[in-house]
DNA sequence: CATAAAAATGTCGACGTTGTCATTCGCTTG
DNA sequence: CAAGCGAATGACAACGTCGACATTTTTATG
């Protein structure tokens, strides 16, 4: 492979100034920049990226860390974002999953340092609280979708679902749903307990008493081994004689549950029952016919400013423990009726 | 950062000796490689995989290319396969994102230049056929989920559709069904048309006469901007005088459509009519009530089969163009009966 | 014991690039 | 014209590791 001596020497200047020339330094004047440019180009010459990192202890590459245990749909426009953002700033992002087991991780972080990285993403499938190995090391670290346990001093960029529970809360109270069920997410997300007390607040706030709700829980257990309770508790739900007259589901996925089981029981969405979901993920949501109103989980953008984030983080040496939520934007489609 | 020099002061050998512990190398005795393994150990050595790349010419480190448009919970368990080859086989994994754009599908191959990867993995979104511009440059590379022009010496490694809808198709007709609806994928991709093809084929060899068959379009467009009318083609089909009693859909997604479609018509799964999906993708298949048969798509299969054909090919230093087809196993769930 | 071979260890330069500082060149001012 | 300053270029060693080969030590054999 070409090197910069090559390059130099057919341009007829030394190494040093090729290097000027290919990082953009000032003081290297026109005409012998294009003499290198040349040169570079007639011999194909692409710098060796191992070698800058030696010399200049600059890798340019951030590690993403993510937890995937199975397909999982939600959170792969997190490393979308983080590319984009990477592939604009000249970063390259180097890819490990745990797979969910704490020994993976460890490995994963010594191959980072191996490989130098800048900085590392750490990437959760679902909205919960981690304990990252960071803490053992001095590497600059961003959460995303995730948040580290409190004794834990790391930045994290997480989705407000609390926002977005709440103001889907609303747009049925608003629309005049005052008998409303929940049917909740795996206890253990965070993301559930967040919709959930958003909801619960919501309606208090508005003066409903607890008894005009109906809460059930959909699914619980570890990820990727949960138990499904969704059809089930649908199905209860709208046999009940005062039925909901809107049902709030947990997520998009579980609203494929709850459609079945409505439209199973001979009623009609939205004209019998209103369904609103969460995460508009849109291979459900509008697959869904009415289509699906919901609150999109933010995840591109969760993403792009983590690693936006890092990179600040990598070049201020001074790490500012703090959280920064995205909001949950509703997106209005055709689930809801109006009372 | 800790060096092989200060490992070797500490254990009172040579550089060239510390190098032979952490390598594995022969003719190292148990006594010295002990104390070089405390040094190690004591002083918190992670060896620099640049300074590796640079003497060794080996950067053991696999470029993935993706094509992602927009959330595609299809192919990510692709990457995983791919990312569990890797972890078990000490290789790392740099990833980039064309976005579907050929302009940074030639940057990304620059930078995985620069990093001087081993090989890459061309991975796409949906089957189909694609011109990579690895033809430029000599870089092992192996297709995943998609097939090189035929011009292209590179190994591919696709699932196979064919067997897939072939099997699907006889498990219905041997339940008993006759009259088959079949809805189909996006005509763009490979995989709609080996899946329509198979289905074609199977009834025929079957003494079905086409007139049996109630063929319609679900979707068409470029991807990530497809036209929908599956929800239209089912519920047509299905009020159809002599309505199909089995409907093959072209995927998993647009099946959530046609039971939507089916319960609204007042019509039960499977008594009034059974339907089958494609791919399993298990937030619906499993979603979905009753529960989807279907045929899976081997993603992660691919993946990690890719990755293991991939350093067969960088090893060898031969490319051998020849294509792996990998089978999709039907999965028996209860959206069909017999008659 | 002497010799040869194998095992074990060490020396040194190479890889590609850039940080640091030296040197040269060109321009401006008195 | 000379001196000073800034711009432009170059020389060289350093970064961390390992390939290639040299040297030393140990073991086996006659």
């Amino acid at each position: 492979m070409v090197s910069i001596v090559s390059v130099a020497k057919a341009a007829g200047v030394s190494n040093k100034t090729v290097s000027r020339v290919i990082n953009g330094e000032p003081h290297v004047t026109e005409d012998t920049r294009e003499r290198v440019e040349k040169a570079i180009r007639d011999l194909g010459y692409i710098p060796n990226m191992a070698a800058r990192q030696i010399r200049s202890s600059r890798s340019n590459t951030f590690g993403i860390i993510t937890d995937y245990v199975s397909t999982t749909p939600y959170s792969v426009d997190i490393v979308r974002g983080i590319q984009d953002w990477a592939n604009t700033h000249g970063k390259s992002i180097l890819m490990a999953n745990t797979g969910g087991l704490p020994e993976r991780e460890a490995e994963i972080w010594k191959m980072f340092q191996s490989h130098r990285i800048d900085g590392v993403l750490y990437v959760t499938m679902y909205h919960r609280v981690v304990d990252p190995e960071a803490g053992d090391v001095s590497i600059p670290t961003v959460m995303i979708n995730c948040r580290p346990q409190t004794s834990e001093l790391l930045p994290s960029v997480e989705p407000d679902d609390f926002q977005g529970a709440r103001d889907l809360t609303r747009y049925l109270l608003e629309r005049g749903h005052r008998r409303i069920g929940y049917i909740r997410l795996n206890p253990i997300l965070l993301g559930a307990e967040l919709r959930l007390d958003a909801f619960r607040r919501t309606v208090k706030e508005f003066g409903l008493a607890e008894s005009d709700l109906s809460i059930r829980l959909g699914m619980e257990g570890p990820v990727g081994a949960e138990e499904n309770y969704v059809f089930a508790a649908a199905t209860e739900m709208l046999q009940q004689k005062d039925r909901p007259t809107a049902i709030m589901s947990g997520n998009d996925e579980m609203a494929i549950q709850i459609y079945i089981a409505a439209l199973t029981l001979g009623l009609r969405i939205p004209q019998d029952v209103s369904i609103v979901g969460f995460d508009d993920f849109r291979t459900v949501s509008l697959a869904l016919k009415p289509e699906l109103t919901t609150a999109a989980l933010p995840y591109y953008d969760l993403g792009f400013q983590g690693a936006e984030w890092l990179n600040g983080v990598i070049s201020e040496e001074k790490v500012r423990a703090s959280r920064r939520v995205v909001s949950c934007k509703l997106v209005e489609r055709t689930s809801v009726r109006a009372l």
